[in-house]
DNA sequence: GCCGTTTTCGGCCCGACTGTTTTCAGTCG
């Protein structure tokens, strides 16, 4: 897929339009367009100008840039944009509170177009000549600097979720609070986070906004007002606190939840009929009457707009489908019957099968699969063909015992780096499910690993393929994949994909997820739980699902026991028959 | 640069906080 590239390359003429003073819709207009290829789940190098413009924020000029880029690698407007100015400068717009029109100050004034020179200048205190900065601003670009330095990335929502849950107790323990959310992307279960927003309703403003700024785990505070602070804690993230009035909760929340173009399609078809939308509330244009707010729904309901999950608030075409009666129903949690990819002390898993169906059956799931690791992962103490028949007689011998609860016999087998299955298929046969993946031999090509992943998926025998792209989100990037070919051969052989719901994995991403409903392969959401608290992990696999508008009947373990055995038969069944025509 | 149940031209979301300012521009979300 071509889309990151095209995304990154707009962004960028985005920056440098903005450091030029270009009309500032018009940047806008590249922003959107940017954030809408990104989370598009088809290729914009394979897709016809006509269904171009059928993006949303996607126009004849547009379509034209990405065709050009398609068929020429380049896009002239912005080689000659980097021309006219340098393309370090845009650099300069990463480091927090400087802007667009200071970045042009600095390069027309100073002739700075890199971070390192803007450090010397604001060391020697030559910055102060320039209109407009004077010693406070110096030390704020120098703070800016070093807060990039240390590295401001996004991290895991896995790892930022408990942070800022212990964040928001807290802030709930000031007696002057009543309502307490979460908000931004967390709210919208993104995978990766940028900072923590968190609204709060008072009668107090200002004790809330004095306990939070004070917290022990606040290392600096950017902005402490009566309504709105931001602190960065200890963690490295950004935390900003929002507090408003009672009756305005809704909107606030609403405002405060984004994503940014999802509210500014909000407010646009407000004003066009005659409303005012801001975190206070819906208005009346004309006597500035306030119609709503309190509650997020009434935001919605004022648009003649049907309630929009927050998991779909990115503008990328839940607005339009909210318009035709065409949302998504998203799947749920409680859909969930079982997991399908589980460890036990077989292999690399800390629990026999004891203890993990009595953790599955307090979740309310109706089966698990179990799914240990193959002889040649050694390292995870991989089954031997003997070891996974021994295992197999014990779970047909206790599933003879449990009642309202099967365990599936299964294995996660390892995809050798030469393509082989790890296990024969007169074992594989035996099994109720199969998970295929890969855990060795990252580095190569592009077209081995996904040759790979494609002789696993024609094998008969493997219902799921586990973590396709092998991301730790970061600690380590995507194989090189051509997912495109990947999805078609899970379409063309009927093999299910996993959405595995480890918070560093969470492979497949939304955008795959997505992709593959639209392709119409089937999904599994998977916690490869080696721990059985880890069976909590679904709730991160949903929300990937949700994010990419799956729906209970896209996802292959919302099915009932008997259901997903008749399911996983017929699938086995229409594998071979292809097989063997 | 996009877009249209008032428009194919003329609009384009809205407000908080900071720093350098005597009333506001810049930045951010």
């Amino acid at each position: 897929m071509k889309n990151q590239e095209v995304a990154r390359i707009f962004n960028d003429i985005a920056d440098l339009l903005e450091i030029k003073g270009e009309n500032p819709f018009r940047i806008r207009a590249y922003r959107r367009a940017a954030l809408n290829i990104e989370a598009l789940s088809k290729d914009v190098s394979q897709t016809s100008k006509d269904d171009l413009r059928k993006i949303p924020g996607i126009g004849q000029d547009l379509a034209g840039k990405i065709g050009e880029y398609t068929e020429t690698g380049r896009i002239q407007a912005y080689e000659s944009l980097k021309k006219e100015i340098p393309g370090g400068l845009s650099v300069l717009l990463s480091i927090p509170g400087l802007g667009p029109k200071t970045a042009k100050l600095l390069f027309e004034q100073l002739h700075i177009t890199n971070l390192e020179e803007l450090e010397r200048y604001a060391q020697e205190h030559k910055l102060s000549s320039l209109a407009g900065i004077k010693e406070k601003t110096e030390v704020n670009i120098l703070k800016g600097i070093g807060m990039l330095k240390r590295g401001m990335e996004r991290q895991p929502l896995g790892r930022v979720l408990p942070i800022a849950n212990d964040i928001l107790e807290q802030i709930g323990k000031d007696p002057s609070v009543r309502k307490l959310s979460i908000a931004g992307s967390i709210r919208r279960w993104k995978d990766t986070i940028k900072d923590i927003d968190v609204l709060a309703t008072s009668k107090d403003p200002k004790s809330v906004m004095n306990t939070f700024v004070h917290l022990p785990q606040v290392k600096e505070i950017l902005m402490h007002g009566p309504t709105k602070s931001s602190v960065i804690i200890q963690e490295g993230l950004q935390v900003d606190l929002r507090v408003v009035e009672e009756e305005s909760f809704g909107a606030a929340l609403a405002y405060f939840t984004g994503s940014k173009a999802h509210n500014i399609r909000l407010r646009e078809m407000a004003v066009r009929s005659g409303l005012k939308i801001n975190e206070y509330g819906i208005f009346r244009e004309k006597d500035n009457k306030k119609i709503g707010g309190a509650k997020e729904e009434e935001v919605y309901k004022n648009l003649d707009l049907p309630y929009i999950p927050p998991e779909l608030r990115e503008d990328s075409g839940e607005i339009e489908a909210a318009l035709q009666g065409k949302l998504p129903k998203l799947v749920e949690l409680r859909d969930i019957k079982g997991d399908l990819h589980v460890h036990t002390k077989w292999s690399d898993g800390s629990h026999d099968f004891d203890e993990l169906i009595e953790a599955a059956r307090e979740r309310g799931y109706e089966y698990i699969a179990i799914t240990d690791h193959s002889r040649g992962l050694g390292i995870a103490r991989g089954l031997t063909p003997e070891r996974l028949i021994e295992e197999k007689k014990e779970i047909d011998a206790l599933n003879k015992r449990l009642r309202g609860f099967t365990l599936l016999a299964g294995t996660e087998v390892d995809i050798r780096s030469n393509g082989e299955i790890d296990f024969p298929d007169e074992i594989l046969r035996m099994l109720d499910i199969v998970v295929a993946s890969i855990h060795s031999g990252f580095r190569q090509g592009r077209e081995q690993l996904t040759g790979r992943l494609i002789s696993a998926m024609k094998n008969p025998y493997v219902s799921i393929i586990a973590h396709p792209t092998g991301r730790l989100i970061g600690e380590r990037d995507p194989y090189e994949l051509d997912m495109d070919e990947i999805l078609r051969a899970a379409q063309a052989t009927g093999t299910a994909i996993e959405i595995n719901a480890y918070p560093l994995r969470l492979d497949l991403n939304d955008v795959y997820a997505k992709k593959a409903k639209e392709m119409g392969i089937p999904i599994a959401i998977s916690t490869d739980a080696h721990v059985k608290t880890q069976f909590e992990y679904m709730g991160y696999g949903v929300s990937i699902a949700r994010r990419g508008w799956l729906e209970k009947s896209d996802i292959l373990n919302t099915l009932s026991y008997a259901s997903l055995v008749r399911a996983l038969k017929k699938n086995r069944l229409n594998k071979n028959t292809r097989a063997s025509s």
